[in-house]
Formats: C-alpha cells, sequence, structure tokens
DNA sequence: GATTCTGCCTAACGTTTGTTAGATGGCAAG
DNA sequence: CTTGCCATCTAACAAACGTTAGGCAGAATC
C-alpha cells in the first residue's frame, strides 16, 4: 500500500505502471507454476496482485499476451543462467566439467532462481497451440545453445565421438525439466541432484571395465 | 450404429453399455493427450463418442472419476508392457540388454501403443490434487518396480556398483516421458530413439578412456 | 400383454471464465 | 484553478463449464 516517492522529474518508466505490470508477471508465473495454465484465472491473479481482474487490461491485451510473456523470460532466465557459468569456466575445462556447470546451472534457475522457468516447463505443454508457436523462437534459441555446446565440445575430443547429440540434449533437457515434478530440497538440495545427473551422464550405468582403475 | 447380436442369454457383461464405457474412455484418453485436461470438456468427449453430455453421467459419476481409471490404466498398460518384455529375457541376459528391453518397452506404450499411457504423461501434472491422490498407488507401483529391477541388477554386478538408483530411475522415466513432447515417428522410429537413449545410459558422454577398447 | 430395466436425450441450473465499457479519483502540466 | 492523463474500479456481457432432473423408446422380464 505505501506508494513510492515520485520524483516530480521524467522517472516515467519507473512510476506506478512498470511496477504493477512487474508484480502481475511475478504472480502469474509462480500461479502458473503451482496451478497450471487454464487452472489459473485472470481474477486469481488480479487477487494476489492487489487489484481487480479488469485492470490486468490495463497492463496486457490478454491472457495469451500474459503468458506468452513469461514463457519467454523462463527460457531467456535458464539460458542466460547456464550460458554465464559455461562462461566463467576455465578455458581449460574438460568436458565433465563442462557438463557438471551446464546441469548445474540449468536446475538451479529451475528448481530454485525462477518462477518464470518453471512456469515454462510446467505450462507449455498446457497452453494452446497458437501461444505454444509464439513463444517457439526463444525456446529454439535455447535448444541451439546446447547443440552448439556439446558439439563444440565433441569437436575437441571432450565427448565420446559416436554420441547423437541432439538425442543427448533432448534426454538431458527431458531429465532435467521433469525434476521439477518430485524435486524436494529437503532431500538433498539442487547441487546434491545436479551432481548425481552429471555422474549419471557422464560415466552411464555400465560397470567399470577389467579392474578397478586405481582413481577411486 | 450397427447394433451387436444379442445372445438372448447372460451375456450382461458384453451388452451395449460396457461397449459405451470402453468407448468413452478411448476417446477421452486421446483427447486428454492432445489438448489436456482442463482443455477438453466433457461435451467434446461424449460427442466423439456419439452421445449427449449428459449420458456420460450413465457410466461415470464425474468427470474426475473418468480421468482416474484413465490414468490407472495407462500406468497399468506401460507397467505390464515392460515387466513383460524384460520376463522374457533369457535367464542369463546382461545389464545392457536389460535396460535397452526395458527402455524400449516403456518407449511403445507411451510413443505407439497406449493412449492411456500418453494420457497420463501429459495430463498428470494438470489434474487436481485430489485426483492425483487416487492415482498414486499405481503409479507407486511402478516405480518400485524399476527400483528393484535396478536393484537387482545392480546386485548381480550387471550395473556399475555405486549407481545412485532412485536417481537413477527419475532421471531416467523423466527423460522417456519426456518424449512424448517432442517424438516425431518419420524421423526415425520408436526402435532407433530407444536404442540412442540406452547406448547414452549405458555407455555415457565420457570420451573411451585410453586407446580403443579393440571391441569395434 | 403389462411391467421393469436399460441406455440415452433434452433442457436446464448455477458458476466461472475471459473480456469490455464507462466511471472515478489522484496527480501533473498549463 | 482548470485540464487532462494515468491507473484502477465497477459492473456487466456472452460463452462455456460440470452437473442434475425428468422423460422416453426399446428390450427384457414376468
Amino acid at each position: 500500500m505505501a506508494r513510492p516517492e515520485r520524483t516530480t522529474e521524467a522517472t516515467k518508466a519507473e512510476s506506478g505502471a512498470a511496477e504493477s505490470r512487474r508484480r502481475i508477471l511475478d504472480v502469474a508465473a509462480r500461479l502458473f507454476r503451482e496451478q497450471g495454465y487454464a487452472g489459473v484465472s485472470l481474477r486469481a491473479i488480479a487477487a494476489e496482485a492487489g487489484m481487480q481482474a479488469g485492470s490486468l487490461y490495463y497492463h496486457f491485451d490478454s491472457k495469451e499476451d500474459l503468458v506468452v510473456e513469461i514463457l519467454d523470460e523462463g527460457i531467456r532466465t535458464v539460458h542466460q543462467g547456464v550460458a554465464e557459468a559455461v562462461g566463467r569456466l576455465p578455458t581449460g575445462a574438460g568436458g565433465e566439467a563442462l557438463l557438471r556447470t551446464a546441469i548445474l546451472a540449468h536446475l538451479r534457475s529451475l528448481l530454485r532462481l525462477s518462477d518464470y522457468s518453471s512456469a515454462n516447463v510446467r505450462i507449455f505443454g498446457q497452453i494452446p497451440e497458437a501461444v505454444r508457436q509464439r513463444s517457439l523462437p526463444v525456446r529454439q534459441a535455447y535448444d541451439r545453445y546446447w547443440d552448439e555446446l556439446l558439439a563444440e565440445a565433441r569437436g575437441r575430443g571432450l565427448l565420446r565421438a559416436d554420441a547423437d547429440l541432439r538425442t543427448t540434449r533432448l534426454l538431458l533437457i527431458g531429465a532435467l525439466n521433469a525434476s521439477l515434478e518430485w524435486f524436494e530440497p529437503a532431500r538433498g538440495g539442487v547441487e546434491r541432484l545436479a551432481g548425481h545427473y552429471a555422474d549419471l551422464i557422464w560415466r552411464g550405468l555400465a560397470p567399470a571395465a577389467g579392474p578397478a582403475t586405481g582413481r577411486e
């Protein structure tokens, strides 16, 4: 209820409108993640944002426009998170470090940092076809990022040479995103889960060939 | 429209009611898979089943009851498919064959055989909490089956001894189910996809250690 | 042949949905 | 002090939803 002080000058972009808009998006992202797309009414969003349903139309043209914005921000957030984490790796980093880092960053965004990212994963399969189409480009950009990351790593000999990269990406992203449905922080944090996943994907399930490698 | 002949005798269980009921379930499973839970109205189901919306209530007490039945049958189908395929393996089968077989059977049920299985994966995250609870036991039974399968294999030395089995199951099932969102038969059949997944999970992404193993 | 049961239809109920139009109060500019 | 914009409210709309009550034709039963 506390109104922010106005500087009386051209801070229009920071004024109430932009704040409300952000608040609406935040609330909607959280509700969509919790209850799905069709399960959340505009009245519910408005109530939690402290306004009436009709007022949402001052900021957005429709429920579909609202959700597209959330979907796109969700992908952009996880994309940026992974890219930054990978970018911070030392230049000589090996394939395993690369994989661990990317997996951890993706899971962090999904499970801890961003309601937008988790909302995206949760509701992408529920929205009308037309909306899905509109949010495809951002999604494909993230897919392409992974494909290039894996291709470059394989090119430098950091990954198994005969790995099918598209399938690898699909398995990996699919498994990571699925964790949203069952992950409970109480059973061990995101770091622990990321570690297990990376172990599994890196080394596989086959028993170590021959006698012990002497490394552990 | 063609009415089945009646034997005039106690074939009550096979009479029109049971047929209609099955037809409704089939139609509903397909529609739920295609359009989600909230996206499919009882009127739409009734229309494709060749009756009026109100008539559904002769066979089911509510939309929730209808969906619970579909969810349970979906899991039971995939559970049975995997168990049978694994059961047909020769007694001396190795860990890799076990994994390949289970993965293939799961994907077959999901992507080719059963609308019930795919509907389950697709809408489980969309249904009201109360409904989810009701269909939990069947789901947990399938989870338990996998856990036991993996545990026994590891116990017999067929899998890496330090693999975390719960995480393995969650990664695997998550990745398999996620394929429902993007799989296109035109890009290579279920068998091909299953093969790629099994390769990846079995051998991992790490480049083969040292010089060639001489096996390929 | 009368009665009962079966499977479905018609018609409506109350609620909720996304969306729109018009009014309103506060603040800034002139 | 007046004008005008900005952000929100109120109130309503038509459509769609799950669900229910009562009727009705045909087959089965007595």
